[in-house]
DNA sequence: TATTTTTTTTAGATTTGTCTAAATTTATTT
DNA sequence: AAATAAATTTAGACAAATCTAAAAAAAATA
């Protein structure tokens, strides 16, 4: 396979983070998702097109090829498990990884991956629940809803979180609400769409429904 | 505390290593030690100068000062953990890490490398044998000297390994001699300085002088 | 000491990734 | 459909890290 730039890296990952469903991603959203300009990102999409990597027509948009992909997908798969170590062996508070994590992704190595994925005891989701693509780029899936739409007393689990600023982070720990958190819906205020929910071993509390939206469950079996 | 490229670490890196004994290091052996020209590495001088982290007086040579060497011993102490790391946890040998951990060794985050050092169990010496320096850049020190001049029939443990080229550590790996193993020397051939060596579990072999030289050992107590 | 050799530095280019400002293309609105 | 606005690209510049070739300084030698 080929080698890229640290920079090259950025671009393609967040290319592929913005074009989700298959998508074709503009150079405006590109430029401020990496908070960069948007002339910088033309010069990048000329180099990336070269290599190979997207498609792109200029002023029509583009989008990572199946290459592109593939690389993209390696690079979240370092990512991801770079952030299941920091929290699982080094003892990292999950809304703290995340720019550390940014810069190991761009080590090399492919043996150290392969280990370092064996020593963790090749975790199929990271701290914040997002699956880790396997050597092959393929991605587990799980079935799961928004908090927001869990029918009361129903006991579901935590599996991930949509927004991951640290804001969003920050305030689900203040709520003890982390992956494998079990929770159970109590109220449903029609008002203004917030929850009250039931976490084990902590009083009730109140969720806006923008929060709820962002989290994740899965149906306890 | 200031940030480096990885290049200006880099450079700062091998101006420590060449500097050794307080030594003035001169431009051609910089340029041969990184393999890039001598107009390189003059330019770099002036950038860290700048940066006042060395001395430096055109044509006069150059050495790091303290501030310099404080900076050297950080990323030595960052490469000889993550060697630490890949060789006990990851189980890679220890002719392998070298090139990962001069990758590893850039990444910034000083909380990381406290909590990987408090993760390793705090040790004081990389898989090669060499000293990991604390965190104010404390270096621990071991009374040790070169195998070719260890007494006849005297346990020692070897606790070094000065040159440390792939070759080198290859043949080691051949004698199944590492940092650790118990060796008597049986034998000293006067002709060309040879030794005669039993290694635990081992048929005895014969270990040329420049070997010997290079293998550093402490007593058995 | 004068000359030659070696070492080091400077001068001027090159590549990568970035920028601002201007030009161009596409989209939106009267 | 013109005119205006928004999005995108191009042009030209800059900083970092590198290079080669030429110049300058220091060291070695005759």
């Amino acid at each position: 396979m080929m080698n890229f730039t640290t920079s090259e890296e950025n671009y393609i990952k967040s290319i592929y983070h913005l074009q989700k469903d298959n998508d074709t991603v503009n150079t405006n959203s590109l430029a401020a998702e990496m908070q960069t300009s948007a002339a910088s990102v033309t010069d990048m999409l000329k180099k990336l097109k070269n290599k190979k990597l997207l498609q792109y027509e200029r002023y029509r948009g583009f989008k990572l090829n199946e290459t592109g992909k593939k690389v993209a997908l390696g690079i979240v798969r370092k990512h991801r498990l770079w952030e299941y170590f920091l929290v699982e062996k080094l003892g990292f508070d999950w809304d703290k990884v995340h720019p550390i994590a940014e810069e190991l992704e761009h080590i090399s190595s492919d043996e150290l991956i392969k280990r370092l994925e064996h020593f963790l005891g090749n975790p199929s989701f990271d701290p914040h629940g997002d699956p880790i693509p396997d050597r092959n780029g393929k991605i587990p899936v799980i079935k799961q809803l928004s908090l927001s739409a869990v029918p009361l007393k129903q006991g579901v689990t935590v599996s991930s979180v949509a927004n991951q600023t640290p804001q969003m982070l920050e305030m689900l720990k203040h709520y003890h609400i982390g992956i494998g958190t079990t929770i159970t819906v109590t109220r449903h205020f029609e008002f203004d769409g917030s929850l009250e929910i039931k976490v084990l071993k902590q009083p009730a509390c109140i969720l806006s429904e923008q929060v709820a939206k962002n989290v994740f469950v899965h149906y306890d079996q």
